[in-house]
DNA sequence: TATGAATGAGGGTTCATTCAT
DNA sequence: TATGAATGAACCCTCATTCAT
């Protein structure tokens, strides 16, 4: 007797996989069922719709991706320790959760605004918040330059790390704490030779 | 009295806002027709079919850009110049086709692999070659750092300028030259403070 | 200043060699404005409707038909005469209606129910009528066979002949009164050799 | 508890119905859903298109149509009782599958060229050289008349069987053996008294 | 738990027809 | 006379969803 859960997760990655894959709407359910071995009527035994699958995707990977986040900013460092810390963290959740992370690059825009997704919104000024103080802390510390616009700064770096989620196969050469620290050192160092 | 292909571009315009706001699955023939006033069925005394319209779309943005990044290219210039050149070139495009852009952003990738839309992937190799070998030589003059994964540079280039698409607003407070100017500073110098 | 009456009935022309080669329903007019050379609005400037088109084609071709059969009826001929002038008649009426006589086979059996074509019914009344007596005639003459069920044998000279408007084409080798001596050969005295 | 394929034939009689009265073309989805007493969508789960639907009736009254000729031809008959059971087979075909006879009779010169039809082209070819080849057998051995043309007369026998599933209806007063006598019997002998 | 069959809403597309020019 | 553009109804088909078994 399979438990539940164990089912449901094993047909959310599924599921996580062709969203990510196809693109949520060209994604049919029968799609999906076909990738699980089952017909696209049996879904409905596990989930309530197409779109709560999509919603318990989602919810589930922004939790794990908050309580990373929250640890790294609890630990109250430097503005530059906290972008470092906060890059590699990104990038660790991008090794677990890849495919819901190409599934909210392509998907949260349109839905975000649906009352059902207001996480996202949430989630979304939430993380620009805990950003932009983080660059605004760096500026006063003289840690980051001063001459940039700082929201034009903000959807750099951010843009920067997540739209990795498109091309990044798990299990490739280069461990995420690796692309990390690269990608690091290009947003803060530049890509040109220094004088 | 409206001349055919000026109605064309017209309708376009109006497709490619709403490709660009609601994902091209997601947008409706009759949308479409309801922005130009018009019924759905009409359209298609224009065009042949909702994807021929997202063809000539995306044809007519990639012959605009490469117009554009072929007379930077046949330039000659340095490394660092081609790169400037080609980033400022490109928010110009941004500037003027955001549609396209993000049309482009979000669906290449599930349309590249169609007989129809082969030029998309011809574009991004020919693009990914310009910017591989503008790089190559970069480093090859010491103009850029040594020490970087050529492809993983490649990349955080590539996408740091095209995603902007997602977030930018014709008309805004920068103009796409500013924005390319920060942008360029950025990804050259880094955003830490020089030691 | 082109007659009208001329136009019409080259207009009629093409449609008829169109509805014949594609079908009615099948036929789109684009598809008959295209063979006139004109776009398909421009063809309601001529007629009423697509119906329209077809009603007069057939009109016209039955009014011809029955002008024929009425000569050969009223020439009160004996039985055999007659059957042989109306299936000589029949072919004449193939060789120059080719493409109203493959309409009036596909389509009229659904026209006919309907008002508009309601001539068809008439006409076919009239046809059955013509042809049984003709058929009574040979009988009680002794000049056709009394151990065939007579309608049976209607069907079958009928059917015999008008079919043959499917294969026919104008011009070819044997002329209709040839292929009408052929066919009254096999009708009246078999394919079989005479013991 | 019906089976799936008691199913699909229950589905294609009643669309080979709808086909044959209406025509192909003027039939639509919905038509054939509202004889079945289901949704048009609802036929969708049984077959690809209404497209398919045709292939599948066509098939399936071909197959066994030649299942019934190749016994009749395996035998190696004399080319009359070959002629005489070949005509008898068909009109046993007309019986059994009325509808899809008629709608062989009204489609198949417009889909033949159709790649997907081709069986239909393969079939005719096939017809045609069991025909001819038995007409010439038996212009040979004196049992058919040499004065004819054969090709002419291969039409005027084909045509002559087969447009009667224009009229036939099953399980009227003559049965398809005794229809098949009668026609034989005009086709060998001839409607005329012998002198 | 899963299947098989159906629903019903809607989506892309076609096409006869209209009408101002 | 003919064009160019549009209408609106209908058509084929897809798909999320339901439900008895």
């Amino acid at each position: 007797m399979t438990a539940s859960p164990e089912r449901r997760r094993e047909l959310l990655g599924t599921a996580a996989e062709v969203f990510a894959e196809q693109g949520y709407n060209a994604t049919t359910v029968r799609k999906i069922a076909d990738h699980a071995g089952m017909l696209a009527g049996s879904l409905y035994y596990h989930f309530d719709s197409k779109e709560s699958m999509l919603e318990e995707i989602l919810r589930t990977f922004l939790d794990e991706l908050w309580d990373g986040y929250d640890t790294v900013l609890d630990a109250e460092l430097g503005p530059r320790e906290t972008l470092e810390a906060l890059v590699t963290e990104s990038f660790r959740e991008i090794d677990r959760h890849r495919a819901a992370v190409a599934i909210y690059q392509k998907e949260s825009k349109q839905l975000a605004p649906q009352e059902r997704f207001a996480f996202l919104a949430e989630s979304q000024r939430r993380f620009e918040k805990a950003w932009l103080s983080t660059l605004e802390r760096g500026v006063a510390a003289e840690a980051f330059r001063a001459d940039l616009d700082i929201r034009l700064t903000y959807r750099f770096v951010r843009d920067t790390v997540w739209v990795a989620a498109s091309w990044y196969r798990p299990g490739g050469q280069h461990s995420p704490e690796e692309i990390a620290r690269q990608y690091l050192s290009m947003v803060l160092d530049g890509i040109a030779v220094r004088p």
